[in-house]
DNA sequence: GCCAACGTTGGC
DNA sequence: GCCAACGTTGGC
């Protein structure tokens, strides 16, 4: 069993879409960063619990909690010319971007405030409060998961 | 809207 | 392989 983090932007895909999809399922799509894609591609399994954060918007934090559901697969996003994450260098026989199937499991019971995450000392070594940190994908020790959902 | 951090691109 | 230019992320 892994921990992670997958960030979102609210106004592109929020906690509420993922609870409002068929089966409340949805593969984690879009994501063009390599190392993060590497995560996705090898690290996740199905099983795995990971954090819902909304990033970009008032209040960045923790709102819920998901399940992978589906360990990775190529990314069809980057395969179609009508998707924004088309990437047109993609060839479908050899996939570069990839996506796992996640599932809503709740909301936190609050938002979980990035201040506040960055202000609990048992979470200082967490890659998510350092500076900097661009990564939508993020493993998270089981250590930390305790500690986050302690906070709630 | 600003800007720091960081990844990618491409000339050389 | 270096590195400047550029684009993106995301907190504030």
């Amino acid at each position: 069993m892994n921990y992670w983090i997958l960030k979102s932007e609210p106004e592109a895909f929020s906690i509420d879409d993922l609870r409002n999809r068929p089966h409340q399922t949805e593969p984690w799509d879009g994501v063009r960063n390599y190392q993060a894609r590497n995560f996705l591609r090898d690290g996740m399994q199905v099983g795995d619990q990971a954090f819902f954060y909304h990033s970009n918007c008032a209040v960045p934090g923790i709102v819920g909690v998901m399940e992978v559901v589906r360990a990775g697969y190529p990314d069809p996003s980057a395969f179609d010319p009508r998707s924004k994450y088309f990437d047109p260098r993609c060839d479908p026989a050899k996939p570069v971007w990839f996506v796992v199937d996640v599932c809503y499991v709740r909301h936190t019971r609050r938002v979980i405030a990035l201040a506040e995450l960055k202000a609990h000392e048992a979470l200082q070594d967490m890659a998510l409060v350092r500076k900097g940190n661009r990564l939508s994908v993020l493993p998270l020790t089981e250590q930390h998961w305790q500690t986050i959902l302690a906070m709630e």
